[in-house]
DNA sequence: GCGACAG
DNA sequence: ATCTTGTCGC
């Protein structure tokens, strides 16, 4: 697919705050997804030597029997330290090179990190999302910003992220038995949405089948 | 100033 | 993220 740059990727803290707070204001977090959706993407990342060099992965499976229909990797040097709130600086630019190369246009992307669960309400899946102008969820493995109630250990089961007084995302038990994830939206979708695909992606594990072919792929060597 | 802190 | 042995449970 093609992909246009919307800025540079060699940057300052400072600058990359002037970004996020600049396009957080084209993040739309209102249902706007092509029906039916056909194709779901995960995208995931690995890293080779001291993490100098960046490997992104990106699997597409088809929607609601999530079969593998195509997928792509992409490898170049890391540009960007890992920042806690600047996790994308650091890994879109591999994600969008192994993007360039699917035939596939995905419906939807499902990301490995916060949507607007974030500082600035503007995590790695609002980022992507906004770029290539796709419908994306954030599925993060841990918190970022936010605190929440317990949650009951039944599959589906889901509390509200609050952070500063603003729901931004979920707690959701994909599975029992086993910690939850963290559901927030990227663009282009809202949380109960976000939260009905999250589940229909997660068949039998904690994590979505599509971050699972995806890291699959990214740490395959 | 003191902690917290996606991957 | 990555480095790593054994161990618990289906």
């Amino acid at each position: 697919m093609k992909i246009s740059q919307r800025h540079a990727w060699t940057l300052s803290v400072e600058e990359a705050i002037a970004i996020q707070e600049q396009m957080q204001a084209e993040v739309i977090t209102s249902d706007q997804l092509q029906q039916p959706v056909q194709y779901v993407a995960g995208v995931d990342m690995g890293f080779e030597a001291d993490g100098t060099i960046s490997r992104a992965a990106v699997a597409v499976l088809s929607f609601p029997e999530l079969e593998l229909q195509e997928t792509s990797l992409a490898r170049r040097p890391t540009s960007f330290p890992y920042i806690p709130g600047f996790l994308s600086f650091r890994e879109i630019p591999a994600v969008l090179d192994a993007l360039e190369k699917i035939k596939i246009t995905p419906d939807l992307i499902l990301c490995d990190g916060q949507g607007i669960a974030h500082p600035r309400r503007f995590g790695i899946a609002c980022h992507l999302g906004v770029i290539v102008n796709i419908p994306s969820i954030g599925v993060a493995k841990s918190l970022l910003v936010g605190k929440h109630e317990e949650l009951p250990d039944t599959r589906g089961s889901w509390q509200p992220l609050i952070h500063k007084g603003e729901i931004v995302g979920a707690v959701l038990r994909t599975r029992v038995g086993v910690k939850p994830v963290y559901v927030s939206s990227g663009h282009r979708i809202s949380l109960p949405t976000a939260i009905d695909y999250v589940l229909r992606c997660t068949p039998k594990y904690r994590l979505p089948e599509t971050t699972r072919i995806a890291d699959k792929l990214a740490s395959d060597r």
